[in-house]
This record gives C-alpha cells, structure tokens and sequence, in this order.
DNA sequence: CCCTCTTACGACTACCGTAACGATA
DNA sequence: TATCGTTACGGTAGTCGTAAGAGGG
C-alpha cells in the first residue's frame, strides 16, 4: 500500500509565474512570456493563494494588481529567483566547463595508474571530459609538459623549480628491501641512520634521490647508491647480490611477495616518504578539469592506499 | 492536439535533495530525514547527474562521497536554500500574521463604505481577516479609538493631535452646491473669493470646518456659517433657502441628482479637496493587517472614484 | 548478515492544453 | 467585439513506493 502522502511545498516554478504576472500586469501577457496557457497560469495563482491563506492580485478587468501581501511576496521573491537564475545558468554552462581533454603524463612508479580500469572509471564520472594517458620517464614528462605536449603530469618527490602549478596527491610510505638474511630484516622500523654501511641499488627520480642524500647526510654519512630505471633490475640485485632497494606500498602487494628471499620494512614515523603531485602546464585552460581529476586521483588513491 | 513540450528546469526538490545526501553522508539516511525512499533518492539524483552531465558523488560501499563538482554545487545551493527556508517559515506564518480582527469605525460621510458587498470581497480576499465595520460620528469615532474599543477609523480631514497612526487614502474632490438661480451656478469651477457673499449650511466635521475657515480668512473673509450633522436637512436648505452647501464626487451621482433645482460645482485646482484617512491606535497588534486594508481600502476607492 | 546503491515496474497526481464561459468597457 | 479572468475536462509525464538484485565488509 502507498503511503503517497506529499506536503505540498512552495516550488520555484509557482514564485516565478507569480513574479512574472507581477511583472506583466496580465495573465495572458505573462503567459507568452512563460510559453503557457492562461487558463493554466490563472489556476497556478489560485492554488498559490489557496495554499497561502491569502489573496495576491487584485483581478480587474485590465488585469492583476498585486495587493500589498502579493508586494510583500514579490520583494521577498526578487533575491532568490535571481540567485536561482545565476545558479541555473552556472549549471548550463557546466557542460563546458567539464568538456576538454588532459594529455596526462604518468611516469616511472605510477604506471599502475594506466590501468585502463581507471580512467574507464573517470569516464563514466565526467562524459565530457577526456583523458589521454601516457606513460613517460619523469624527465620526458616534464620536457613534454614544458614543451606543452603533455598538460599534466603524475610525478613524485617533484619539487617545482619550473613554474607549473602543482596539486598535492596523497603520499603514501615508501619502504626499504632488504634480503631477510640482512641484520636489519629483523626490525620491525627503520631509522635513516640504521643505513649507515649498507649498499643501495635505487629505482628513484633524482628529486627523491636528492632528498635521500640529504636525509642520510643529515645523519652524517653518504649512502653507496648506484641507480637503476629498471624495478625488476632492483628487485633482482637485491636479492642476488645483497644490495638495499626502496619501493613504495603498493609493491609490497605486487611484487616484493614474488621475491620470498626478500623483506620490505617501513621507516619510523615515515622518515622518507612518497609524496606525489600532479604538476600542471601553467596555461592550460581548464582549471575545473584539473581539479576534477586532482580530486578523482585523491579519492581513487585514498581508496586504494587505505 | 497538445504541445506539452517542457524545458525541464532544475527544481527546489532536487537540490533539497542533493544537498542532504552530502549532508547525510548516504542515500538511506538521507531519505529517513527526507521521508522518501532510498531507491526514489538514488533516481533523483542520477537524473541531476545526467541532467548535469557530470558526476555529482563517488558511489562506495560506505556512502556518497561528493566529488569536486558536488562540492561546488553544494556552496552555491547552500546560500539559495538557506533564503528559500526562510521565505517559506515566513510563509507559512503568513496564515498567522493574517488571522486577525479590525474594528473599523467609520464616520460620517463615508457611509458608503458600510455597504456590505465591500467588506465580502475583502473576506474573501483575506479570509483569515475579520473587519467589523461600525458606523459613528466622527467624534465618537475617535473616542473609540482612544477608549480602544475600536481599532481603527475612516475620517476625513483628520489632523492629528492624539498620537495615532496615520495612513492616507485616496482623496476626491469636494464640490459646492448651490441653486441654478444663484448666479455661481454658470461657473464651471470656483475659488474660494468667489464665495465672499454666499451664505452656507454646511455637514462637514470640525477638521473640515476649520479648514474652510482658514481658507476663507486667507481671502481676507469670515463665512456666514451654520453646521448640521445630517445631510439631507443640508440638502433640504439648500434647494428651499438658497443657501451653499457641500458635497464630494460620489454625492454628485447618488444625492444631487434627486434635488434637480440643484448643480454641485467643483473647486479651480481642487482648493478644498476631500482627503482621507485611516487612523489606528497605535498599539494595535497586526500591522500587517492595517497595511492590508489601507491597501484593499486604496484601491477600491481608486476603482470607485475614477 | 549487515550495510551500501541501483534497476524495474506499477500507481498516483500535478500540471498542462483545449474548450467553453463570465465580466467589463 | 475585444480583452480581461475563471472553470471544466482529459492526457502526459514526473515522482513516488514496493520489490528485487548486486556488491562490499
């Protein structure tokens, strides 16, 4: 059974038939203006009365004369039909506002980003907005996005000495490998000074790099690092030949199991973390689109980090 | 055939809508506060998406998470809701601020005020509003008035020295009456000089009486006057001992015409005119309904007098 | 099993348009 | 007659409720 009980309440509709024979003077210059009938308009007023108590127009035969409770409503009416008109064409020009494409570079670690899955997800979410994903070393990314090939990039440890604007996106921990044979495998936290005599293969950006010597050095030594731009290299260095490796959290899901000689284990209180951004080409002319997708990624990670 | 072609435009509802999902955190407990189900919730909203054309949520298994563009639309709805309760709070004590009773004295002269199918239309108007209408002197009138036995007064020519409020109502003109074998009756207007030599029987309260007064004195004469409080002698005097008397326009089409012997010439620029007034004792609790008759009693008298 | 949101279907009703009518100048 | 407003009637469409289902914790 139904319970289809409606309180009936003032709708936006009513307010603006009201003001517009206010405006008219007549009921049937006011439904030209309204692109209805004037029987229908006569039968909205009426109702509109009914419901108040209270009659608003004078009717004569030269038409409506709002009566002094139909001014008092039409004063209080003027504000809100007019912010509502504002907010209705903001609303109709929305459609523009999110329609553009982002040429959007994701580099190195991120690549889990290009899961078509995502942006599928992103799709569906925002119709009218495009996003081109391209995957880069965060070097190229940052040309291209310089060069203006590329609008936007996902790029971590960045710090902006180019100009773009930048958007935080969450970080997430970043973790040392180290073979379970290693002393420091049998701690649960890391300090940075704990790594004062070992040897590191790194698969890190130079902005992580940089940040990496300066916390060592800030514990007075200089790491032993050589470099890599091959995760799977890393991996396998550190589990033949002892090195140290740094991944972030979604490794140790992915890939650190398949390595069973293998350990990943957190630094204390997130000494080194994996902050990540999105840098974007200063001129690029769509903020709504960046912040739409700035909070997309924000949420997509969010639910994934946690 | 029916054209019944709709623009659909965003409605009150569905932002009411939308804005306690964000509220609320979910559909389910939305619709408890929105005494809806949750399944016409998720409708609704999906329509404002598709409407819009963007997503408005991040649907999770936790609830509705507002993605950028809700976010923004919240801010803007905010604002507009926020007026749009409060107009329909004082709407819905409309009822109240109208529920009321006005006893109205009216004086003298104004009797025509006392036929009965003006004060129907008023009730049916207003119908949460009583008028009880009392015929008076006008000194009695105002007597009411002060006692508080009455809440308001029709009177012409009110100066007012007792402190009540004041409301002006459309003023006519006063006409002299005079008979066809007096010379003043082939003037088509008069001044007040022209009156020097005339004598006058006179049905005109005492604010009336002194303004006459005043106006033959600042024609450097006293008018030979005698005073009567009823009419009909007053036309009687006239047509039998050729004396002047006074009239306004409504008298000239109900009164005048039944003494034939007798013309009711208007003043040159309305020198004498016939203002009136609706006085109300300044503690009487419903403004809002005395604005309401001053505005009821204005137009009538502009849809009786013109 | 609980919560989340969605889809499908049937029913109610508000609103509109057409037509006819009443009143005033 | 022309212009004003109202009443009556039938159809469309929007919105609701109920029922059923998919998915995560």
């Amino acid at each position: 059974m139904h319970i289809y009980w409606k309180v009936r309440l003032l709708e936006i509709r009513q307010l603006r038939y009201f003001m517009q024979v206010c405006e008219s003077g007549s009921l049937l210059k006011a439904s030209e203006v309204l692109f209805i009938s004037h029987q229908a308009l006569s039968k909205s007023l009426s109702l509109l009365e009914k419901e108040l108590g209270a009659a608003l127009f004078y009717r004569t035969p030269k038409g409506m004369i709002p009566t002094q409770f139909g001014q008092e409503l039409l004063e209080d009416s003027r504000p809100i039909l007019a912010e509502w008109d504002q907010l209705n064409l903001k609303l109709e020009e929305s459609a523009t506002r999110h329609k553009g494409k982002i040429r959007l570079g994701l580099s190195g670690g991120l690549i889990y980003f290009g899961s078509k899955k995502i942006w599928e997800y992103f799709k569906e979410l925002h119709p009218h907005t495009e996003i081109e994903p391209y995957e880069h070393g965060y070097i190229e990314g940052l040309k291209c996005l310089k060069a203006g090939t590329l609008d936007a990039v996902v790029i971590s440890d960045y710090e902006n000495t180019d100009g773009f604007i930048t958007y935080s996106l969450p970080s997430t921990r970043r973790l040392l490998i180290v073979e379970k044979s290693n002393p420091l495998a049998s701690k649960e936290e890391l300090e940075i000074k704990d790594l004062r005599n070992e040897k590191f293969i790194l698969c890190i950006n130079d902005f992580a790099y940089n940040k990496f010597l300066r916390l060592c050095q800030a514990e007075g030594f200089t790491p032993d690092v050589r470099r890599t731009s091959d995760t799977v290299y890393m991996y396998k260095l550190c589990s033949e030949d002892g090195l140290c490796g740094l991944c972030i959290d979604s490794n140790t899901s992915n890939l650190v199991p398949k390595y069973p000689e293998l350990r990943a284990i957190p630094f204390k209180d997130n000494a080194f973390p994996y902050p990540m951004m999105l840098a974007v080409r200063n001129n690029y002319p769509k903020p709504t689109l960046i912040k739409e997708l700035v909070d997309f990624l924000t949420y997509s990670l969010n639910s994934v980090l946690y």
